[in-house]
DNA sequence: CATGAATGAGCATTCATTCAT
DNA sequence: TATGAATGAATGCTCATTCAT
C-alpha cells in the first residue's frame, strides 16, 4: 500500500513538475516558444513522458489555465474573508484581480490576452468546461460585490450586468496594458493603478476622496 | 536618372505589396499562420525577394505595425478634424480607438496585446522607434483631448499624465476584452461601449447624463 | 498441484484474449493500425504484460497468422466431411478457401499478401514452421483433392504438383484481387467467383457444363 | 536560356532521384519502412528537399505508381507490337505482365497486393485519375486481346467482362503468388509459369496443345 | 533585381521495448 | 504474475533563412 501512495505522490509531483517547468518556459520564452520538447528537456525527461501525464499539449495549457484560474480564484476568496466594508471589499478585489496578473503576467497574458485558449476550449467542450469554471467563478464575485455595493446604495443604480462588464473590461485594461505594453512611460505602478481604481470606482457613482 | 527613380519606385511599390499581402494573411489567418512562404505565394513572388526587402520576419512585422499605428493616427486626426465641443470630442476620439481596434482585430491584438512587439524593441532600437512613433502621437492627441476638457473645466482637475494614462489602460481594456475574450457573455457590444465609455468619462469627474 | 494447473490456465486464457484483441483490432483497424499499446488498451492489461506471453510483437503476429491458418483448416475438412463427389467437392474446397479470404480480408492479406511473414520467417526459423504448418495442410487438401479427381479421371492426367500449384494461385488470385483492387469495377462478386471457378476447373480438362 | 533548361534537367533528375531512391527502399526495406527520411538519406539530400519535389509522402507514392503502371503498359505494347497471330498473343500479354511483376517485385505488391493506394486514390481525386489512367489502360489492352480471341472463335464465346476479369484474376494470382509466398517450395518458375498459361487458356476454352 | 535550390532546426506525436518493483 | 514509469528512435511535415546564380 505504502508502494503505490509513494507512487502516487511521485506521479503527481512529476505532473506539477512539468507543468512548472511549462510556465516558467511561458515567462521566459513567451506562448508561442513553448513545445513539448522545450518542457522536456527542461525537466530533464523525454517528451513521452510527457504524454503520460497529458494526453496532447492542449491539455497541458489546458491544465496549466487551470492551475491559474484556480489560483485567481483563491486569492479573491481570500480577500472576500478579510470582511471589509462593501465598497472597500470591491476595491480590494479589483486591486486583488490586477496584483495577481502582475504577479503571474506570462500566466495572464494566455489566459487573457491571447485569442487561443478560446479556440482550444471551443474544441474539448468537457475540458472547456473544467478549465473555464474558476473563471466564471471569479467574474460571479465580481459581479457579487458590485451587486452588493450597489443595494447598498453605494454606487449608482443600473444594470448589474452592465456594470460589472464594463468594471471588468476596465481591470483588464489596467492589468494587461502594464504587462504587455512594457516599453511605455508608464507613471510609478501602484500610484498609477491605485488612480486608476479611484477613476473606476468614481465612474461607477462610487463617492471617491 | 528617370530609369533610377523608376527603379525606386518601383522597389517602393513591391515592398508595400508585401506589405500588404502579410497584412492580409494576418487578417484572414491570424498571425501565427503568417509564414514568410505563404506571402511570398500570395504576392508571386519568391520568399528570397522579401529578403530583399525586408531583413528578416520581425522587421517585417515591425513594418506592419508602424503601417496600422499610422492608420489610427489618421483616424484619430479624422476625428479631431470634426470640430466638435471639447468632452464630446474626447468621447468621440475614444470611441474612434475602440472601433479602431474591433476593425482591425488582428492587428490589435498584435500591436497591443502580445508581449512580442516590445521584445522586438529590445532586440533593435532603431526600429522600435520608428514603430512607436506613430503610437507615442496617438497617445499625445488623448492626452491633449483630456487638457483641453481639463482647462475648460469639463472634467476634474488632476496630473494630467495619471489621468491619461488611466484612461488609455481603460479603452484599451474595453477594446482588448471585446477581441480577445470571443467565448465571454458579452452583453450587445455597442451598449457595452457606449455604457463603457459613460462610466470611464463620468471616472474622470465629466457630468455625464 | 491444483494451484500449478489453474495458473497454467489461466495463463492461457489471458494469452488468448490477447490474440483475440489483437485479431479484433486487425479486423476493425487493418495491419498497420494494431500497436501493443492498443491490444493492451483493449484487453484493459498493460503493455509489459503482453510481452510475458509474447517474445515480441513478431511473435504474437506469427501466433495469430497460425491461428488464421487453424481456421481454414478446419472449413476445409468441414469441406471434406461432407461427403460430395469428387469434383463437386473439389470445386467446394476451392470455394471455401475464397469464401473464406473474403470473411477475414485483413487476415488473407496479412498472411498470404504480405512479404512480411516470410521475412519473420527468414528470422526465426522455428516461429515459421509452427506458423507454416497449418498452412501445409491446407496445400495438401487442395493435392489431395486434385489427385482424387484425376485418379477418377475428371481431370486431365497431369503432373499432380504442378496442377494443384497452378491452381493454388489461381484461387489466390481470385481471392486477393477482390480484397485489395477495391476500387476496381468488378463484376457481381458472387457470379464473378463462380465462372471464375467454372474456368479454373475447365483448365485443369473437367468437363464443366 | 541555356541556365534555365539546365536547371529543369537537373530538377528532373533530382525527382527522378528521389523516386529511383524510394522504389530501391521499397525493395530493400518493404512498403512499411520508407520513410521520407530514409529517402532524404539515400540520396544524401535534407529530407525538406523532397518536399520541394513532391507535395507531400502519397504524391510521392503515387508517382512511383504512375511510372510503374506507365512501364506495365509501354510492356504490353511492346507485345502487341509483335503483330502474333491472337491466340498467341493473347499467351504472350499475359506472360509479359507476369513477367513484369516479376522483374519489377516491391513496386507489383505496393500496386497491386497493398489494400493501401486504394486508400490514397480515394483520397485524392484528381491524383487518382493520372496515377489509374494507364492501369484502366492495361485492363483494357487485355479485354481487347480476349475479345480478338473470341471474335476468331479462338475461345469460348462468352461475357467478355466476365472473361476478362477472370483471366486477370488468374494471372494477378500467379505472379503474386511467386512474389509474396517466397517460402513456398515452388516449383521451377518457368515451367509453372507456362503451365499455368495454358491451363488458364484451356479454361477459356482455348484449344491448347 | 530576383530567384531556385537547398538546408538545419524544429514541431507534435506514436511506437516497441525495457526495467525496477 | 503483472505493472507503472520511462525512453530512444522514428514518423510526416513546416519554418526562416542562406547562397550561388
Amino acid at each position: 500500500m505504502g508502494v503505490a501512495e509513494r507512487r502516487a505522490r511521485e506521479k503527481e509531483e512529476l505532473r506539477q513538475r512539468i507543468l512548472d517547468a511549462a510556465a516558467e518556459l511561458f515567462i521566459q520564452e513567451g506562448f508561442d516558444n513553448v513545445s513539448i520538447r522545450k518542457i522536456a528537456d527542461k525537466i530533464e525527461y523525454s517528451p513521452t513522458t510527457i504524454y503520460l501525464h497529458f494526453k496532447d499539449k492542449a491539455e497541458l495549457i489546458g491544465s496549466i489555465c487551470y492551475e491559474v484560474f484556480d489560483g485567481l480564484r483563491r486569492k479573491l476568496e481570500e480577500t472576500a474573508a478579510l470582511g471589509l466594508p462593501h465598497l472597500e471589499m470591491l476595491r480590494q478585489s479589483l486591486r486583488a484581480y490586477i496584483e495577481f496578473g502582475l504577479e503571474n503576467p506570462n500566466h495572464y497574458i494566455v489566459l487573457f490576452c491571447l485569442p487561443e485558449p478560446v479556440e482550444l476550449a471551443g474544441n474539448r467542450a468537457e475540458g472547456d468546461v473544467v478549465a473555464m469554471k474558476p473563471g466564471a467563478v471569479c467574474f460571479d464575485k465580481l459581479r457579487q460585490g458590485i451587486a452588493q455595493c450597489m443595494g447598498a446604495g453605494l454606487i449608482r443604480r443600473d444594470d448589474i450586468e452592465s456594470v460589472s462588464q464594463s468594471t471588468y473590461m476596465m481591470i483588464h485594461g489596467v492589468t494587461s496594458a502594464l504587462l504587455t505594453m512594457k516599453s511605455f512611460p508608464w507613471l510609478e505602478r501602484n500610484a498609477l493603478i491605485d488612480a486608476s481604481l479611484g477613476r473606476i470606482l468614481r465612474g461607477l457613482g462610487a463617492v471617491v476622496d
